[in-house]
DNA sequence: TGCAGTATATTGTATATACAACCTTATACA
DNA sequence: TGTATAAGGTTGTATATACAATATACTGCA
């Protein structure tokens, strides 16, 4: 990891940090290549570069002749957003508890090193926990964290506190990536969650980005018959955004 | 429209091409930038932005003093945008075709009626369709129209296009609700399919409104071993922690 | 044989330059 | 006044060049 950016995210970042902020609201126009090449001291193809990536990442609209704008935030189904398990649980009036199953440190598996997108094997913290509403089995969080993005996540007492609060409170989330499968559990599986043999389950895997790199990765078993996800939004008239 | 294509375009266009038909198979190398520089008559620049594109659009993964390859195609749709399946399938250069089960009018049941928030029973068009990804079935789309929303929409060839492509040419969306879970199907679903009995399913139900009223309810259902629902994308303006 | 060093190919980044297409504004002219 | 023209800014594309980082293949040497 060198730590220094190439000169072109360097521009995307500041643009990027700029618009999360509310400094650029959508609609105000973002610097043409030219002032980024004056107040950035890069070249106009770098300052292209910039901005047309984050034209491609849905950030900014390009319309030649004129300019460069900040494009209105995408709405996002709250399905897929960050939210503690416990508060939802008790949001609902419900009474929240939870079972440690393991809180370990390991070392990375080649599937997991492709999944952090590390370049070499690493030490792992692990942690598997079942979380229960009113006593029943509604979710098994298994869950992968990066030691050097989050060194104390390991040292936490998941009685008092679930992984996602102490995530969310250590970094800011970038990016959000989502797989939904429908499995019919393991054995193990089975028993964590009390359910019988032939019941599916829904499998959540979450992998969470800060600072530009894998936070955490998170495979969320719910038994069908408990849990449905479910998101309602409003779309913001805009284009798909590829992946 | 000038017709003309601009050259880095028309070098992704080639490669994309030979993806999607087949000639360049997954894990094969792409030519290198100097490769595409002799063939094409370009400069390097202009293969490096062709190669860059493709691999920021997924089609491709490059690997510095190696070069470029075919990615594995991902069997998975997108969670948060509405896209087109037949050209979800096609972009991963893949046959699509499909059977037409149901294409009727009907009355609305009263479970429908509360789905389309309708204040009295009404005609709906439904429709049935089989989608195949190399023959094999991936989805059944099981989904009403509201008629005075789509009046044409039961007189389309489903056989040329697709629900969701005639909907989103006809109305603008302004609002989707999704839920998920997942399901073992009914021996009916496991015909339709052509699965085994045990394998869970996952099915997205999904109610969009355009125009301030609900114009479709989609039920989708995936073969659990054939298909993921998948999304990716950046967090934008301050990352709320609730949903 | 084994190994270190070297050469080569590949991608990644950055710059300087050029021209085209497009849009807005200012200017000159009838 | 109205209109055509010019000027300048902006994005889009394309090239030539350069250097760095990385991975592989080869070569020479011990």
């Amino acid at each position: 990891m060198n730590g220094v950016q190439p000169l072109y995210a360097r521009v995307k970042d500041h643009i990027l940090s700029q618009i999360r902020s509310g400094a650029l609201l959508p609609g105000t126009r973002v610097p043409s290549e030219n002032e980024l090449v004056e107040s950035f001291s890069v070249s106009r193809m770098t300052a292209n570069r910039a901005l047309r990536d984050l034209a491609a990442e849905g950030f900014v609209a390009r319309v030649p002749g004129v300019g460069s704008f900040v494009r209105e935030p995408p709405a996002r189904a709250s399905l897929l957003e960050l939210r503690d398990i416990a508060e939802e649980i008790e949001a609902r009036g419900h009474r929240y508890s939870s079972r440690i199953k393991t809180q370990a440190e390991v070392t990375a598996t080649p599937l997991l090193i492709e999944e952090f997108e590390l370049k070499s094997p690493q030490r792992l913290f692990h942690i598997v926990i079942i979380h229960e509403e009113n006593a029943i089995a509604v979710q098994i969080e298994d869950r992968y964290v990066n030691p050097f993005m989050v060194p104390n996540f390991l040292h936490q007492n998941f009685e008092e506190t679930t992984p996602t609060a102490v995530l969310l409170s250590a970094l800011p989330v970038d990016e959000l990536e989502h797989t939904v499968e429908a499995v019919i559990p393991t054995p193990e599986q089975q028993e964590l969650l009390g359910i019988a043999g032939g019941e599916p389950c829904l499998v959540l895997h979450r992998r969470s980005w800060g600072k530009g790199h894998v936070v955490t990765v998170a495979t969320l078993t719910y038994p069908a018959s408990r849990y449905a996800l479910y998101s309602r939004y409003k779309t913001s008239a805009r284009g798909t955004l590829s992946d």
